[in-house]
DNA sequence: CTAAAAAGAGAGCACTGCTCTTGCTTTGGA
DNA sequence: TCCAAAGCAAGAGCAGTGCTCTCTTTTTAG
């Protein structure tokens, strides 16, 4: 009997892998997606560019699993933040999981890029992501759902047209909850990502300064909007 | 006397100048930012690519060209947009703003990603940019300040430690206007980003299905939040 | 023990941005 | 009007890229 259950091969295999996610990390980290050169991961860890090809099949495949990387990273980063302050009021928990968000975003700022920023190159993300994409969107549903069954939630009603789509998105996400607050929440959800891109990205630079107290602020606004109190 | 002012020299330098953004910008729309080739846009106009480098130093001169010429379209197509109803409230105005940069984007994605989403390759904008990105946000203001000289604006009070960047924002931005407008003006403004970038870049795909109703009402809550009524 | 599968190495293709040198043409001053 | 200077196009070439193909070696499994 072996002690490594499935061969040696497969243990390797298991550890090049991770060498080479790793390097790419380094170098996505450092230069950023469009730097990140395949030829130049497996010069680093002194193999041949080829060999890199049989455990990931294209350069967009290894993207790939940068980026289901990436979006667990940021989804824990935000359930460790939330659930630091989990007995604190909804409010308080909402601004702590955007807050980490923030946190997340300018400490990686090249791997926000490659999932929050434009796209990469003609590339179209698989459903492979999906599940790691939601876990930040789960906790701020988790939050207003808790504020629902408890404290209860304030929403201002919704135009007659919009009715039909908030009720198809109530359904798929939280049925439980008032299409109101589904509604405001998938906007503010939305709306997050684009006062972190914007700050990011530079868009803040000469505009907003002392962005931490704007920031929380406008996160704040953003748990009132979604009924929060 | 000559009739081309500045000899037929200049007149061909502005005329190719034009046929490579033109071409570039063709490529851009076709495959997006990274796939943009200085040898390719050279082999279309029939000119060898060491050529084009008399006109653009560097790939990334032609992409701040590029970038520029984006930014005044969408500013264009934004200014139209609110002129044409210039004479409606205050609220409708923001909006038609606001779907003008929706409308855009989606009819510019590569253009939109190039400007908004992450920033190209170690790219950092230049200066040069700064005059033609800001159009939109002017726009934003100018409808704010419409509104505050006429029927007056309703902002919440703003958390004390925001107090600085708030009058210093003021001060930058529009000094006329009350700090709680201006701070709710431009956190409005990058979430409006973040609601279009979030439709363009496929995170609505299975969540928003219907998505005009819903960012109409998105954007008319942002109306609401800067004071317009 | 042996056939099959997996892995690494190397050469090579087509492409990229960019530089440098070589000629040709237009320009502007003497 | 002539002529040097500047502007421009063309071609070759360098270093780099993603990716494919073939060949050899190593490990696995029947």
């Amino acid at each position: 009997m072996s002690s490594t259950p499935q061969g040696a091969r497969a243990r390797a295999r298991i550890e090049v892998t991770a060498a080479i996610k790793d390097e790419a990390r380094r170098q996505l980290a450092a230069e950023g997606a469009a730097k990140l050169s395949l030829r130049a991961v497996a010069r680093e860890l002194g193999m041949v560019s080829s060999a890199l090809y049989r455990y990931f099949p294209s350069r967009d495949e290894l993207l790939t699993a940068l980026i289901i990387d990436a979006y667990n990273s940021l989804g824990e980063a935000a359930e460790a933040a939330h659930d630091a302050v989990a007995d604190a009021g909804h409010v308080r928990r909402w601004i702590a999981v955007c807050e980490a968000v923030r946190a997340w975003a300018l400490g990686h700022p090249h791997e926000y890029a490659l999932i929050y920023g434009s796209p990469v190159p003609g590339y179209t993300a698989p459903q492979t992501t999906v599940p790691a994409a939601a876990r930040v969107g789960l906790l701020l549903i988790a939050i207003v759902r808790d504020a629902h069954q408890g404290p209860g939630l304030t929403n201002s009603p919704l135009p007659a047209d919009l009715h039909p789509e908030a009720d198809r998105m109530t359904a798929d996400l939280a049925p439980d909850l008032p299409p109101e607050a589904v509604t405001a929440l998938v906007a503010s959800w939305a709306q997050l990502y684009g006062l972190v891109g914007f700050e990011l990205f530079g868009q803040f630079n000469r505009v907003v300064e002392d962005r931490e107290p704007f920031f929380r602020h406008a996160v704040e606004r953003l748990a009132h909007g979604v009924g929060l109190k």
